[in-house]
DNA sequence: CTTAGCACTCCCACGGGTAGAGTGCTAATA
DNA sequence: TATTAGCACTCTACCCGTGGGAGTGCTAAG
């Protein structure tokens, strides 16, 4: 966990007050201001000391005759001695908790934590729910619409719900329609969807169909159904008029543009299901911080995330912001919230 | 339609030129380029023309030796010609409507339609679906959870599908589930939500409904489903990042805070709605300029919306921008996507 | 009613000059 | 060897005055 074993233990806590100023204050951190916080030595060695962090890389200059700004390795190191000395100061959540109870859906369970989250932290908040294919189908049902149409409904394990129209190319009475779900939620309950999609694709070729055409006639309607059951994940986003109140603020680097980026991002959702797909392949809490970003558009912002799970599938809460973030507040935020879930989704399956 | 008769057709026609000038270029429109555009007057003629429509309140000087610039009025004056001369130039829609076909649901339908009018009109766009307690029943189906939990899917007419989780007070097997959400459909199928709902209350009031026990549980159980069905319609919101776009620019009136409420706005989509529906009750195109909105915070943005119908109920589509807006582009964005929409739904019921 | 001419007003971009903050360096000190 | 006081240096941000220029309103003539 702890990379930068180098550094000398002084140097990492001056860097640390540093950082933490700099995210609260916004201004540069100048030698003098940084005496007054009782280390116990003068200005002129902290300028020895920030001179060295500069050489580093932790620090740097905006210009000749300014105080010092931590780069993107310096928040490295920061929030990776914050997460080091946290260990179990996993809050628990109170009141939030409750407020999550009362949501009658999974997926207004999200929109709520995507907002929590966004309150909490101050920032852009998102909730990922857990990517349909891989949940275990719990019932199928088809309700005849006008124009030969079928709405299909498939409810999947934990009370996720998901609909389509399909247009068969055969017709279908109601009463076969009603036999077609019985049969189809007979034998493929429990499995996950994708495992669905698989079974009624191999039984369509097994000859032993052709015997029966009322099973065929399911099958292949069960075929169009899943044949392109969602694969991108639902995702919900709040907060993103917090935004703005950085942008006009202290931080330069933080221009419109950017921003604009970042919106069309939230807008265009696949994008950042990507991008966690990404990232969050281990458990625990993720923290991705500016350069460290893979594509040049992010290079300003921090993403804070987690994943959660429900026993088969795992979602993703988290927030981002720029890169000058309260770390400690969005890191409380996207535990706690992470946790919440998890409750959440174990009592409720 | 056409208020301000009063104003001679020259000076209505300079002013024409002049809100397009405006809006094309964001800066403030000089006599001498007027003069330039083919009038066969001098600027000088110019200058007492737009002095009397200062007077007028159609325009006005951002300060002393500038040009002049459109006040909320002189665009709703803009605006209402523009409606005037249009009639029929109603655009079809090409081949947009093909993207629309292949979407599964309505909600995947709307989504793009958000997005295609936000596109269309460089604007932020959205759709909103019909209230979902207006729609007419369809089908009820129960689907238990574990822990004694109901999932509750409730299909509208139209393929509408909603779906909550209920937590109710008995306990219910299988068959009485089904035979429950049997008696239930066989009963109300074809009503409005809201019309359910009442006819639910009452029978439960109703003596002769106590001898029959199953039948009592069936409406309890029905009446927890309806008690709170959502009153709030789906919006969908897209284009939001073009908003950055014209904030840098020339619009000095277009600061971050402004945006900022209304990117919050986006956020709760329920303001949306309430906005909505207070000016939306007439047909066609509904168009709302700066000052003219109730409320304060909206005061720099316009609103150009238009209502859909399915027959039964009804929706709208539309886009908010700067006051500064190329209205002739969103008026045709919104017109030919709520004629798109309107045929959708038509053909898809 | 239109128009040429003209004086007037106000914005804005430019430049210089200055105050102040903060640094790096050097030399002295523990 | 690490710390510190002192000092010169650098860069920014701000203020202020100033001139050019755009655009107007007004007046008087057509």
């Amino acid at each position: 966990m702890t990379r930068h074993p180098e550094l000398p233990e002084r140097d990492r806590r001056i860097l640390g007050v540093l950082v933490q100023a700099y995210i609260e204050q916004g201004e540069p951190v100048s030698s003098l201001w940084l005496a007054s916080r009782g280390f116990g030595v003068s200005s002129a060695t902290l300028r020895n000391v920030m001179a060295r962090l500069e050489e580093q890389g932790y620090v740097r200059q905006p210009h000749t005759s300014a105080g010092r700004v931590p780069t993107d390795q310096g928040y490295r190191l920061y929030v990776d001695q914050l997460l080091a000395e946290r260990r179990s100061s996993a809050r628990p959540t109170p009141q939030i908790e409750a407020r999550l109870r009362r949501a009658g859906t999974v997926g207004d369970m999200l929109s709520h934590v995507s907002q929590e989250v966004a309150r909490a932290s101050h920032q852009v908040g998102f909730a990922i729910a857990p990517a349909a294919e891989m949940t275990t189908l719990e019932r199928l049902d088809f309700v005849p619409l006008d124009g030969g149409k079928l709405l299909v409904i498939v409810v999947a394990a934990g009370g996720h719900v998901s609909h389509k129209v399909v247009n068969p190319s055969e017709e279908y009475g109601p009463g076969e329609l009603q036999q077609a779900a019985n049969y189809l939620n007979q034998e493929f309950k429990g499995r996950s969807l994708l495992a669905v999609r698989r079974a009624v694709l191999e039984r369509l070729q097994e000859e032993r169909t052709l015997y029966d055409v009322l099973m065929a006639r399911a099958l292949r309607l069960a075929s169009t159904t899943f044949e392109d059951i969602d694969v991108t994940p639902t995702v919900f986003i709040q907060g993103t008029s917090l935004m703005l109140d950085d942008v006009g603020g202290e931080d330069p680097e933080l221009t419109l543009s950017t921003l604009r980026t970042l919106l069309k991002m939230i807008e265009e959702k696949t994008r950042l299901v990507k991008l966690l797909d990404d990232y969050i392949s281990t458990e625990g809490i993720t923290i991705v911080i500016g350069s460290e970003h893979h594509a040049p558009d992010l290079q300003h912002f921090s993403l804070v995330a987690s994943t959660y799970s429900d026993g088969h599938n795992t979602g993703a809460v988290g927030v981002i912001g720029p890169t000058r973030m309260r770390y400690s507040r969005a890191i409380n935020a996207v535990e706690s919230l992470s946790k919440a879930i998890t409750r959440m989704v174990k009592t409720n399956t």
